[in-house]
DNA sequence: TCCTTGACTGGCT
DNA sequence: GAGCCAGCCAAGG
C-alpha cells in the first residue's frame, strides 16, 4: 500500500469509543510513527470517509481544536464531541483528563 | 529525486 | 496565557 501510514492512522481513528478523544500525537504513535504527527494532520485533511472515520475525536496535544474539513468546521467538531458527552474544560478545549482515549 | 505543504508540537519570549 | 519560531514526518506534485 503505498500511503500504508494514512491507512494506519485511519484505522486507529475508527477504533476511537464514543464519549472518548485521542491526541495528534498518540495517534501517530499508535500508527507507528510518534513523531509523524504533522502527517496525521494530513491525513484526516484528507479524510476518505467522514462518516466512518470519527477525525472529530482527534484533538490536539493540550486537547485544543485546530481543524475540521465537515461541516461547519471547528464549530461543527465541538458540537460533535458535545454530543457525545465530552467533558470540556474551556469552550473550545476538551477536558483530556476524563476524555483521553488510552488503550493501555 | 527534490521541494512544498499541512487539521502539529514543544520551547522560548 | 498568548504568540512566534524551528523541528519533525509523510504524502503529493
Amino acid at each position: 500500500m503505498k500511503n500504508y501510514f494514512f491507512q494506519k492512522v485511519y484505522a486507529v481513528a475508527k477504533d476511537i469509543p464514543k464519549g472518548k478523544v485521542i491526541t495528534y500525537k498518540l495517534l501517530a504513535k499508535l500508527a507507528g510513527s510518534p513523531g509523524a504527527y504533522r502527517a496525521v494532520g494530513s491525513a484526516m485533511a484528507q479524510n476518505p470517509d467522514i462518516t466512518s472515520i470519527p477525525c472529530h475525536r482527534v484533538v490536539g496535544s493540550d486537547g485544543s481544536m485546530h481543524g475540521y474539513s465537515a461541516g461547519e468546521g471547528i464549530k461543527t467538531k465541538i458540537e460533535k464531541l458535545k454530543q457525545e458527552g465530552i467533558k470540556f474544560k474551556t469552550p473550545n478545549r476538551v477536558d483530556l483528563e476524563v476524555s483521553l482515549w488510552s488503550i493501555f
